[in-house]
DNA sequence: TGATAAAATACGCATAACGCAAACTTTACA
DNA sequence: TGTAAAGTTTGCGTTATGCGTATTTTATCA
């Protein structure tokens, strides 16, 4: 509670006014919650995590993800990895036959896959 | 709330007394909880959570993963990902600047990675 | 810089509902 | 069938939630 969801609204560019009419309550109700003044109803809890798209573990601390787990984490797993984030490498180490992936091996193979894509593109 | 309460307690073949000195509490108080006459408090839903070995998202039914998803998933992320099963291609589709890698591109890159292994065990 | 409005915080009060004990009903088991 | 545990319901005192309103702070104009 208390910072995170000062954290969320901010993040968002929310003022306590228009959160509190999204949620249908009073603005100084919502501000009891993020000043620990005063705790949300379960009702208001769940709604505040729709509004703010994330997890109510998340909102009481009970986990570090802000995302929405089960469906999210799923989908990202099914979504395609993108092994290129700007010009570094990945974070999740690979491994080929059990060994681990050096960033020189990946940037090399990086490099090729541009290299021959680029090529193919000029061919057209 | 309400059905997955009860599912989670008789799973672990507690009684309602038991469950309510765990979590301090009287046990009409809690009986409250599970015929949904009344509403746990933070604090309480919490503990439960935590005693049921469950996440607040799937008591309040916004999942429908019993399990801690959390920390399961982001050891999974963590952990080393492997690109070569056997001797087929890993099943996420990865992506180099957005586009996907075809299972070819990835192969010649694997043949590449354990020719140069190769290599390198030799030379010593 | 000062004026104005919006945003954020603090306060007082009525009332909903939380938590408990205790009574009551149902189930389990010998 | 008798006894104890498990489960359910009820009444009540007290808490603290939620609201309106007032006050303070911040932002944005000229």
């Amino acid at each position: 509670m208390l910072k995170r969801l000062v954290e969320l609204r901010k993040s968002k560019k929310w003022s306590l006014q228009y959160i509190a009419d999204r949620l249908g309550i009073a603005k100084s109700t919502y501000a009891g919650y993020e000043s620990g003044y005063r705790e949300p109803s379960l009702e208001s809890i769940n709604k505040i995590a729709d509004l703010l798209e994330t997890s109510v573990d998340y909102l009481l601390g009970r986990t570090d993800h802000p995302t929405i787990q089960p469906q999210e984490e799923k989908m990202k797993m099914e979504q395609p990895l993108e092994l290129t984030d700007k010009n570094s490498v990945i974070s999740i180490p690979l491994t080929i036959d059990g060994k681990c992936l050096s960033s020189d091996e990946l940037l090399q193979f990086i490099a090729f896959v541009r290299a021959k894509r680029e090529l193919e593109n000029n061919r057209n």
